[in-house]
Formats: structure tokens, C-alpha cells, sequence
DNA sequence: CTTACGGCCTGTACGC
DNA sequence: TGCGTACAGGCCGTAA
């Protein structure tokens, strides 16, 4: 399900059960996700408290009062879903994979269809050494994300534009909608060379990929197949597309009379408008 | 070093 | 209705 902005609402949902109780009881109900659980994985959980709980790119990360820090990455179907105090606690559903039960009587189940999701257990305390965050490039939300800085990371790359911004070691947690998205506003064509743009270019690229993130949150994310909210509530950003699965669809920009085309790169769909994005740029 | 591609899994939508 | 195919929000390992 997730890009940034849906995993930072899921952090949002899962933060009143989670951020600051112990786990009582966890429940793993098959060996692996993507990978392997990491070795004895319960017992490095219950009877510690989460001091700590945040989003970094795609990944969440909670500080443990071990010293240690869970990961979890919800791959392209993983779901959460929170039980609160006296609720009745729903039957187990296919592909519930995980049910933490917390201090607080919070319980949280994690559901994943396709298994791409993780779990693991690392030893550094908020996470950012640990190999599944250490090569991580900046956050689109946070300070770093400027024009020249963004000029900086694609400069002399050969890269498409739209490989360039899923390159998560460049930017971490765009993928493959709000890159769409954010090249449409940006009126940037998604095969232009990365190192081709110029610096008043980057500049809107910049902006656009904040704003495109900041109303994404707002909206509790883009529901598509399978994401919901962790109360089980849908995002609804999706209506705010412009481009990404409007194949045919005619521009939205007004007075343009280009329509959304799809091509694919790197074997993912991208979808732009002609007219908005023009290849040559002057 | 960089870039491209197949693979991991299951579910769903669509064409015949 | 049933079957086959294509495709899906991500990431990693390997190959070129």
C-alpha cells in the first residue's frame, strides 16, 4: 500500500497504542514475511516499552526500551489495523500475520496479503545504522529538501527523472503515484535526463513534491486496492489525482487539451500529460 | 561505479 | 462460469 504519506498515516494511527506502552503479548503466526522473522522475536518484544515511534521514508521505527528497535516496512499490501480497549476483537483473518497486544490493552494486528512487508529487530536504539535505513537518502518533509539541494542529488545523473525520484537512496519515500504526481505539477517530463534541470526547475520540483506529500497526509492518504487507515477508515487522496491511473483521461489542467499517457520505465507504469510535461524544454 | 531486470507473493480485473 | 493473462503502492540481488 504505501508511500510516505500513507505509511505517516498509519504511524499516525498506530501512535495512541503503541508510542509509549509494553508489549504484553505478540503473537507471530508464520515464520517469514519477505524475510525471515529476526531469531526469537516475541521475546525481544514482550515486557519492553516503545520509547520512542516515528516514520523514517517508508519504514517505521520503534525505539525499544532494550536498547534495541523494531522495523517494520508494510511492502506493497501490508496493513494495520488497531483494537482499542473493550473492543471486540475481530476474527482472524487470512494473512494476519502479527497480533501485538499492548499494556494499555491497545492490540494491533498487521495483515499482508502479499508478504512484502518486514519485520526485524536491530540493535542500534532509533534505527539509523541499522542496514535497512542506513543507505537511505534525505527526507522530502524535512529541511533538506530544497531546490539546489535537489539540483545537487540529480545533478550529472543519466537516470530518467522519474527513476531518479524512486531512487530511494537520492529521496527517501516517493514512489510510484506521488512521483507521477509531483513531475505533473512540476510540468516536468518523466524521461527528461535527471542532470538536464535547470536550477529554477529543481526548484518547483521541490515544492511540488512537498506539497504533493503535505496533502496526501492531509487527506489520510490515497486508497487504491487495499490501504485503509488503521480504524479502518479510507484515505481519500486519491480523488485528488491528476495523472497517476488516468490513462485517456483528459488533462486536468484547464485549457489544456492534452489527455494522460502511459508509458512504462524501469517495468512500472508512469503516466503524464504530453501537453503540461513537454519533452523539450527550453 | 551505474542502470535494468527478474523475482518475491497474492488478489483482482479483464478478455475470451 | 471458468480460465488465462496482465498488472498492482516496494525492494533486493544479480547481471550487464
Amino acid at each position: 500500500m504505501p508511500e510516505l504519506p500513507e505509511v505517516e498515516t498509519v504511524r499516525r494511527g498506530l501512535a495512541p497504542a503503541m508510542d509509549g506502552a509494553r508489549f504484553a503479548a505478540v503473537e507471530q503466526r508464520r515464520p517469514d514475511l519477505r524475510f525471515p522473522f529476526p531469531a526469537r522475536f516475541r521475546e525481544r518484544l514482550v515486557g519492553h516499552t516503545i520509547t520512542s515511534f516515528h516514520r523514517r521514508a517508508k519504514y517505521l521505527v520503534a525505539g525499544l526500551s532494550s536498547g534495541e528497535a523494531l522495523i517494520m516496512h508494510l511492502g506493497m499490501s501490508g496493513r494495520f489495523s488497531v483494537v482499542r480497549p473493550g473492543e471486540e476483537p475481530p476474527e482472524r483473518q487470512a494473512h494476519d500475520h502479527v497480533i501485538f497486544t499492548m499494556s494499555n490493552d491497545f492490540s494491533v494486528i498487521y495483515n499482508d496479503p502479499r508478504r512484502f512487508g518486514f519485520m526485524d529487530i536491530v540493535d542500534d536504539g532509533n534505527g539509523d545504522i541499522c542496514r535497512h535505513l542506513s543507505g537511505l537518502g534525505i527526507e522530502p518533509l524535512g529541511n533538506q529538501l530544497s531546490g539546489p539541494e535537489l539540483a545537487r542529488l540529480l545533478a550529472e545523473k543519466k537516470t530518467p527523472l522519474k527513476s531518479a525520484l524512486l531512487d530511494q537512496r537520492l529521496i527517501a519515500g516517493l514512489g510510484n503515484i506521488y512521483v507521477c504526481e509531483a513531475l505533473f505539477r512540476a510540468g516536468l517530463h518523466p524521461t527528461r535526463q535527471s542532470g538536464s534541470l535547470r536550477s529554477d526547475e529543481a526548484d518547483r520540483l521541490a515544492t511540488c513534491i512537498r506539497d504533493v506529500l503535505t496533502e496526501a497526509i492531509e487527506s489520510g492518504g490515497s486508497t487504491l486496492k487495499d490501504y485503509a487507515r488503521t480504524d479502518g477508515t479510507l484515505g481519500y487522496f486519491q480523488h485528488a489525482f491528476r495523472v497517476y491511473d488516468r490513462e485517456g483521461a483528459k488533462c486536468s489542467t484547464s485549457g489544456c487539451q492534452g489527455h494522460v499517457t502511459r508509458i512504462v520505465q524501469a517495468g512500472r507504469s508512469t503516466f503524464f500529460c504530453p501537453q503540461c510535461q513537454p519533452e523539450n524544454h527550453r
